[in-house]
DNA sequence: TTCTATTGGTAACATTGTTACTATAGCAGT
DNA sequence: ACTGCTATAGTAACAATGTTACCAATAGAA
């Protein structure tokens, strides 16, 4: 075959989702720098230096470029928890880890931990699937759980609920750092202690009344 | 003296206080109906049968709207949260009723607790003293613990510590119950749990590396 | 080659917060 | 009692934003 016939076509392709990527990437940045209010259709045509059009043939609007950065988020905070419950070491230390690590991202993205966990955005529109990776999230905790028990930890709550009950304490502290109600030193020590709270106590069973029947 | 007078300065300022009520009252509405979106000058300007320039005349326009609206919802929130501290039993019983009725709050005013508590709202700009209203909510917890101490429970851990352990795990499961991660009955199993599971558990000290020191 | 359809650019529209301009009404001072 | 000042309400306009209608152009299909 002759040495390369350049493909125009793939190379039309190409140039798509590059413009597609630089795109995301622009609206990525914006949104880190000044948050969803800072994030305009307009902004984000301008840094890839084309008209705004080209945000609504590719992404849909406003609405589309958001969802998109959600999802991305979601990759990439996977990412990170993942490689974080793969260290070596003892379950609840892996945990501890994976809660750092957790907070790391937000802390580093505070605005896109905000538009992923934060209060319902009104563009945001996830689909089923998107979702369906947020809460594929919850796994990697849940396994940490399961390791955990196996060496006889936690034996008698159910590894699910002990994970959203982690997850609860981790957004619990971390989403008061972010808005400035604990300093970043104490968001840090809040989230040790809450974590070595949830990983040390006993769960009650949810079919039980709660009344104080644990005294002491 | 004459009968009454009819003191003309007196009702204008009257009038005045009650414009000033209807507008919040209008605002409040919109915020509990449609979020911080559907919380428009114009739409409150409508609801109250004026132009919006008596929002910027009464209130130095939506920035001041939104902080107006910020202290009354922490004024409320106080409110609530003392009726359930002064119930009568022990402290702990008090604690749970407190995060109850905090998580109550939270459900009935979704929006409301979202520009108490949630993420950066632009237009929110608290004075000081506002700030300080907001964070002596704190201090309600923390005298329950301080209580719960006297009667030896809780000994080795700073009150004010305990009581923003406490906070941030309320927090973080009311919030993701506000967001849909959690269902209305989640949100209340995990309210429960988190709240057994912090009075029930033992802090680590701040100072000491946070390894697990306190493995079983 | 011609047709179709998809994409990009421009400009316009609606909605939002905000402010300049005007008018009016109450209060103070002589 | 009259005059001047201050404060407020109403109108309309401005700037920014998301969005869409319209048009031109270009790629791929028949």
């Amino acid at each position: 075959m002759s040495p390369q016939q350049f493909d125009y076509s793939a190379a039309r392709q190409e140039q798509q989702t590059r413009l597609r990527s630089a795109i995301l990437d622009a609206a990525a940045e914006l949104l880190a720098g000044g948050g969803l209010g800072g994030l305009s259709v307009r902004a984000i045509a301008a840094n890839v230096g084309a008209s705004t059009k080209v945000i609504y043939s590719n992404y849909g609007g406003k609405p589309g470029i958001v969802t998109a950065l959600y999802s991305r988020g979601f990759e990439s905070l996977a990412k990170t928890m993942k490689d974080a419950a793969s260290t070596r070491g003892a379950p609840r230390v892996r945990l501890l880890a994976v809660a750092r690590a957790y907070r790391d991202f937000a802390v580093a993205s505070p605005h896109l931990y905000e538009l992923m966990y934060g209060p319902r955005v009104r563009e945001l529109l996830p689909s089923p699937d998107d979702r369906d990776d947020a809460r594929r999230l919850q796994t990697i905790v849940t396994e940490l759980f399961v390791e955990a028990q196996e060496e006889g930890q936690f034996r008698k709550s159910d590894p699910a609920d002990l994970s959203r009950i982690f997850w609860a304490a981790l957004h619990g502290s971390v989403s008061l750092e972010l808005t400035n109600w604990f300093t970043l030193n104490e968001g840090e020590q809040r989230l040790d202690q809450l974590v070595t709270i949830v990983l040390d106590g006993e769960v009650i069973d949810p079919d039980r009344d709660s009344g104080d029947t644990s005294a002491r």
